[in-house]
DNA sequence: GCCAACGTTGGC
DNA sequence: GCCAACGTTGGC
């Protein structure tokens, strides 16, 4: 099983990492995203134990806020189908789905946020989807950009 | 609050 | 199927 890495962007005003180490077991539902492409990462890509950079954005400090883990395999998103929900979509239906969720687990909470400033001076991250693709919610991490990170979050 | 990027919608 | 209009994203 091949391990893989991914960025999500949330809003935290909306759900952030305090939002996700709050949860019982730090574990929480991946959901409402609703851009083709990154359902298909996130339906077609995503295996439990892949790491995930926590990533707020439109926020007063955005950044990479913190590391979690997938803990389930991809799954309809309920949200979907629950007309009340503001992530109500009338085309889908239990058989043919259209939408996918992911469950993740809190690992850990980054002392300072790493801003994207910080990320694109490093010529390890210059290539990262983040900066190359706009308003990419679920996006691939390579492994050496997961490790350049990751370090810089130790050291922070 | 501005504005660039870009996905989606809808008329044709 | 094209493409202009529109809405959303997201850093600054």
């Amino acid at each position: 099983m091949t391990r893989r890495y991914w960025l999500f962007k949330t809003e935290p005003s909306e759900f952030g990492i305090a939002d996700l180490a709050a949860q019982p077991d730090g574990k929480t539902r991946w959901d409402g995203i609703r851009n083709y492409q990154a359902r298909n990462n996130l339906r077609d890509l995503t295996t439990p134990g892949d790491g995930v950079l926590i990533y707020h954005s439109s926020c007063r400090e955005p950044g990479v806020a913190g590391i979690a883990e997938i803990c389930s395999a991809p799954y309809p998103d309920p949200a979907q189908f629950d007309p009340d929900s503001p992530y109500f979509d009338s085309k889908s239906t239990p058989d043919q789905p259209r939408w996918y969720s992911v469950d993740i687990r809190h690992r850990d909470t980054l002392k300072r946020v790493i801003p994207p400033a910080t990320l694109k001076a490093l010529p390890d991250l210059t290539e990262m989807v983040l900066f190359r693709q706009a308003r990419l919610s679920v996006q691939p991490v390579s492994e050496d950009e997961w490790r350049t990170i990751v370090g810089l979050a130790g050291a922070a």
